[in-house]
DNA sequence: CGCCTGGTTGAGAATCATCAACATCTGTGG
DNA sequence: CCACAGATGTTGATGATTCTCAACCAGGCG
């Protein structure tokens, strides 16, 4: 493990608006994910409890693991800065992408079942993370009802996304299934506050193509072809969404474009 | 022959044993899945506060609802007898079915984050459901911790299924996914202690295809095929595994059969 | 008895995977 | 700062698995 080469320097206090989103000492309060993280459901007395259990370490650099498949689970996670790939290696030795995670996204929970990790997950660029460990949180749950009910539902929630995940996999086309991924990554931005129409994607086609279950060859062509219909503006990982209207109609399927 | 299809006439109160599996009279305490389902981590004395939220309706007949999609999520329910068809419906009005839930099994947790049921649940045959009011789960678990955490358990356990499922559709061959299903409900039935290597489908070819993203066609002809491999006795419904070594190499890929 | 749903089997078509060649980007070291 | 090598991405040609369409069969129920 070397120590920081990241841009993770600046560890006096500032202003929140002036510090640097990799860093790692910034607290539940004054982060600015709290509206749409943990923190959600609690006042601010509760999330200074909640601040007390999270562990934050230097930012992760890029292909570093935060944890491993078959590992002890001990903790979830939750991004702060950067994005996470989560995947898993099948007995066959595949891997199998489950799921990329973004600012104020939680992971890990897949864990929690049989006490140690069923997945892998490790950042696609450098990324800080706060580590949130489970039996505390559980405790901590006991005791703030609103705690627990909005973990419930965190985890319902992952519950919920993954059958319509399902669903994107068992019943959609090649260009169905990209198309749903940039709304959703779209969506996600946009809840961050951030451009729904421009952004870049962390992740390499490969991993999108395991994602949705595509070759690399298809998810390149798909994306060639939608910017060749004026639907996107693909500038290897820049994308724009041109024609959003489009690209919601490829992906529900009324698919006359 | 699953006793568990049988009538549900005699309401009269028997010893444990005798009662009719459709029996909604049933407690936590005398019910023979107390061992697989919510009161796995809980002493009596628990277990009578869980029962005591507990609701137990008649049986359900074969198509009846349990929830249904967009209802307001109220409760969580375990199935006690029969079976269970989850499914959402998409946007552009097509069946995807999420999941089949067998005695002892949770459902209706994808309804926890939004407070509305994200799909709904039928019965595939004549079946018997405990409902369990979810606001009173959440106080409950404010006071037994190890029912809080079992329950976590339960929805992570989800999450894990959820993403092997995943795999299964994104990268896996029509006689793999069948082969996996199978394989699937006889390790469940052997937990519930009932025959690994003989039972009964609840459900129809076109569920399993729908399932497994694969038409009804493709789905009768892996039964078909694997039937004249030796591998699969099939009559109708009646599945006979015959070779769960051969079984098993197909769904793992070691595809020589 | 016959209808209707559910299941099986067959032939042809389509989407996506595979194989292969080439292009572009990244980052490392000279 | 440039050059180069390996990784990553694109495009094309071919082929296989699975879908689609269609006919037929079996069983349950009025």
């Amino acid at each position: 493990m070397s120590s920081e080469a990241a841009p993770a320097q600046n560890l006096i206090q500032t202003p929140a608006a002036a510090r640097c989103a990799h860093d790692f000492q910034v607290n539940c309060n004054n982060c600015r994910l709290n509206t749409i993280c943990l923190p959600l459901a609690l006042d601010i007395a509760q999330v200074e409890q909640l601040d007390r259990i999270i562990q934050r370490s230097r930012p992760l650099q890029k292909g570093e693991h935060i944890y491993r498949q078959d590992e002890d689970f001990q903790s979830v996670y939750a991004v702060r800065s950067g994005s996470v790939k989560g995947y898993s290696i099948t007995d066959n030795g595949q891997e199998q992408v489950t799921g990329f995670y973004f600012p104020g996204e939680i992971l890990g929970m897949d864990g929690i079942a049989k006490n140690h990790h069923a997945s892998s997950a490790r950042a696609l660029e450098t990324s800080s993370i706060c580590e949130i460990p489970f039996d505390k949180l559980g405790e901590l749950s006991q005791r703030i009802p609103s705690l627990q009910k909005h973990f419930f539902q965190l985890m319902s929630q992952e519950i919920a996304e993954d059958q319509q995940l399902l669903t994107l996999l068992s019943k959609n086309t090649a260009d169905q299934r990209v198309a749903a991924l940039l709304l959703s990554i779209s969506a996600r931005n946009k809840r961050r506050k951030l451009s729904a129409a421009n952004f870049r994607l962390p992740m390499s086609r490969t991993d999108i193509g395991n994602y949705l279950g595509l070759t690399v060859e298809t998810v390149s062509r798909v994306f060639s072809r939608f910017q060749k219909l004026g639907v996107l503006g693909v500038d290897n990982k820049e994308i724009t969404i041109i024609d959003i209207e489009s690209l919601r109609a490829v992906a529900d399927g009324s698919d006359i474009v």
